[in-house]
DNA sequence: GATGAATGAGTCTTCATTCAT
DNA sequence: AATGAATGAAGACTCATTCAT
């Protein structure tokens, strides 16, 4: 077989990253086998290795892949100019999550629960992470400063905390949706203005 | 051989869960051996398995003693009548999960990744989370009630979808204290004031 | 595509070759991978394939082509007509020996022992080897019986014995200089020269 | 199974070197597999793990215990004083060394060939061996310099020269016997006598 | 003729579990 | 009851070789 072009190159990898995920999110990152992986992805052992070098790395392309993936996706409604209000941002961001399970076998809220936990022990992955998780609570901190300024939040609140509060809830729909299964993002959404309690205050 | 006493075999029990609480939360459920456990332990792996037959018992005990033990912390916090004001009772509990992690070699934050990665995979373990969690939501959602009662909370919101809204904030802060490790209890209880507006909204 | 000359393709079968011996003497016949030498070539995998059908093939084209180079320089010395003295012979020998390593990447030393390691276990190479020495302890025994003539050996001694020490004498240089590092061919020559007490008994 | 006593340990560890020793002296060091030496010892993977870390300590101690093993049967011989005439110290060796295969599968020789080539490649065994034969070689510069004083070496050629000679012979006999097989040690000590020329020069 | 991607049997090593003492 | 040596199935990864292009 004589040179192959960067796009097969590429579409091979991502059919090897398709298969990964896809054992990774039914097993986990370390009880997945090489040999399920290699199994799921309908190749040899050793295209898989010429591919990516080692498990290792394969577990880092899955879940920093993911992490990119869903940033292209979230970052332009955080960048929106003005700021979507509170409950209407949670709603898209968390509606935008639940899509994402664009490809068949791949559920990101799994991944991003595996990635997490690995993360706790691959230093490589937790820097990465942080650097990631910052950005996104620092686009939170512009948002906040941005429902200061329009009167959607309190304005003696650091903007910081409120970021933090945010990430929060999107963190956690992701873990309560990935184990309890029965959240809906209309339904957080739903809840954080029950407890804003924007609209009966203003009721005068 | 006399037979041991019950407190012995419960005190050795405590001991092997212990050193398995340590090294999970360093290396993670499965790169984790059962001779690690066993050195860590001080016992012999004969030992070892003669109070826990297996590593998933291990696992499942570990994982559903941390969530008991916290279970107990909590619920005198969700229990309080009249219930505690939606930021009191986040700060609270917060800290209460937070302190929790004092305990030398075991950090509930950790532990609580470990089991929620794990329940995508193990079916039992899967199974007495939803249990616990949706007895945890159930709480909340009294507490919502009793919220939207003291006027704490919009009346037309289901208190089902606040207790979501809530729990997902805890999910959340445990994520986030654990992989970014900047979350104080104090913080996210702010962040949740602000975006309340009550005072605010009250002002006037 | 045009048949290529026959010229070209010894000069590539030598180009294999040589990276052969430049990677078998870095890493051993058997730690070196085709890859190795693929890579040490220059040349794509199917390429080297087409010139030696098979790693095996290539060790013994390395192997038995150091045997006959190596035999083209000694024989002249060994014919030569009368025989060299017993010292002069050594110190030639050694000295070639000693100087067909200095082609870069390139140390007969080394892969003499590789060859003579090898040789234990592949039949083929074996015999090759045994043929190839035997014909040089037949050079030697006739030397000796020269030295026996000339007075330069004892006349009662086995020719073959005295063959069989200086062939020795000749593997043991390879290997102590292979080894020890520290081994001139004048040095191993002066010794011989030392043990011989000619001039000593010749004195008086 | 309680603690096993050191004896007992030993004689595993000496189980499975024996085993070692005799695959690696059938198919050489990196063409024998982990699995042919457990076979070979009758053990499980996990056993002969446990006591050898991994295939280069196994192969680290079947050369340095061979090396350490033969030491001990030299040295006697070279320490003798006044030390044996070159001759018969060379037939002393040389007889040493082939009665070595004290054990059944075990010939000295080849595990000397297989040992000098891995030093090519490993820095460790490299370190160790040249210790070893430089202490070997110092004590046939001593015995060198006896001969010189007992008339039965050249004086004017330094010691040195002679030792490297003489370790010369011995390595050769070692490549001689094991490739060509024919060789006793009668036969090189015979050949050294006729080559010192001592009985010849000596008559008138 | 040449290329180099793909193959898959085979390698070293680990580790949950057992059981003789 | 406790010990810890032993087991052996299974895991990650390599590499000689082939063959479609």
């Amino acid at each position: 077989m004589p040179k192959i072009s960067d796009e097969k190159r590429a579409a091979r990898r991502a059919q090897i990253l398709e298969a990964a995920w896809s054992c990774f999110q039914r097993e986990g990152l370390h009880a997945t086998t090489m040999d399920d992986i290699i199994r799921a992805s309908g190749l040899s052992a050793g295209a898989v290795y010429s591919y990516y070098p080692s498990k290792d790395e394969l577990i880092m392309a899955a879940v920093t892949t993911s992490l990119t993936e869903l940033s292209g996706l979230i970052a332009p409604i955080l960048i929106a100019e003005p700021p979507l209000p509170p409950q209407r941002l949670l709603g898209e961001v968390t509606a935008t999550i639940d899509r994402f399970a664009v490809r068949k076998d791949y559920d990101l809220k799994r991944i991003a629960l595996l990635g997490w936990t690995e993360a706790q022990r691959n230093e490589q992955l937790r820097q990465t992470m942080r650097g990631y998780y910052a950005m996104v609570r620092g686009q939170l901190e512009r948002v906040a400063t941005g429902w200061q300024r329009a009167g959607q939040a309190a304005p003696e609140t650091p903007a910081k905390d409120i970021a933090k509060l945010f990430l929060s809830i999107l963190f956690g729909f992701v873990v309560q949706a990935a184990i309890l299964g029965d959240v809906a993002p209309e339904e957080v959404a739903a809840g954080l203005a029950g407890l804003s309690l924007t609209d009966v205050a203003r009721a005068p």
